[in-house]
DNA sequence: TGATATCTACTACACATGTAGTTTTTTCTA
DNA sequence: TAGAAAAAACTACATGTGTAGTAGATATCA
């Protein structure tokens, strides 16, 4: 079971497909919108990058509603996440204590979230033989 | 107490400073040598990424040993890295959830790291109200 | 000291990304 | 149906990054 396309998007790429996930579907417009205030881009840079987000095969056009194309994405959240992560974790081949280190330290990460990840690690080991 | 200068190195620059940091100081042959055979790039190469960190003040030049410049790092690797992971966070802003979940789901974290984590956080609990 | 090796300083270039303007087409609306 | 509004399609451009070549200075060795 491959993961499908690993695709990585870019800062404002993720931002676009944000929105996108959130809406499930939006045009350009609407897409731009859903932006907070403080970080909204003219609404030809999100077209271009919603263009290219096209090209790269990572959102397509759903349907048309008057002239307006509505967008849906083809990548979920969790596989763009997960390959920036990936990718992310490039830097610290080897050990992964720098940043969990990091994470710890500047209070990223709560105790609730600690109980929460050994709770995963538990499930985790527990499949892990059964892997399929 | 603010940390300085929030250095963002790329992945090159990475790649260059972490030779950097092993080697304490080095010239642009000893940085490119000390590169993993498969992924070392061309003298001139390591060189124009070398000024370029040196433009970006993250490396000076130390002295001078036949004719050839010895390069140090002026910064830090936990202050590189912590920039590092700062900015990668910032994709995050809200919930790391996704980040630790796909940690611990990838296996990327051991059950000795939580446990380390663990540790470190009930050490920040404890330190926290005297933070200075 | 002259040839050779090494290094520095400079230049070049393609691709990715963020950013947005201009022109053309389509669709409403008075 | 003509003009306005909206969107599409196309073009442009600066900056950052990876990658490396070239020319000229310098050191070293035979």
């Amino acid at each position: 079971m491959k993961t499908a396309k690993p695709f990585k998007p870019t800062r404002l790429e993720l931002e676009l497909l944000g929105a996108l996930w959130k809406l499930g579907a939006g045009s350009i417009r609407e897409i731009q919108e859903s932006l907070p205030e403080d970080r909204r881009p003219e609404y030809t840079t999100v077209q271009t990058i919603v263009y290219r987000l096209e090209e790269k095969g990572a959102v397509r056009r759903a349907k048309k509603i008057g002239n307006a194309h509505i967008f849906e994405p083809l990548v979920s959240r969790k596989s763009a996440v997960g390959s920036l992560i990936e990718d992310f974790l490039g830097h610290f081949a080897g050990s992964h204590e720098p940043l969990v280190a990091h994470l710890v330290e500047t209070g990223r990460i709560s105790s609730a979230e600690l109980k929460e990840m050994e709770k995963l690690l538990k499930a985790r080991r527990a499949g892990a033989a059964a892997d399929k």
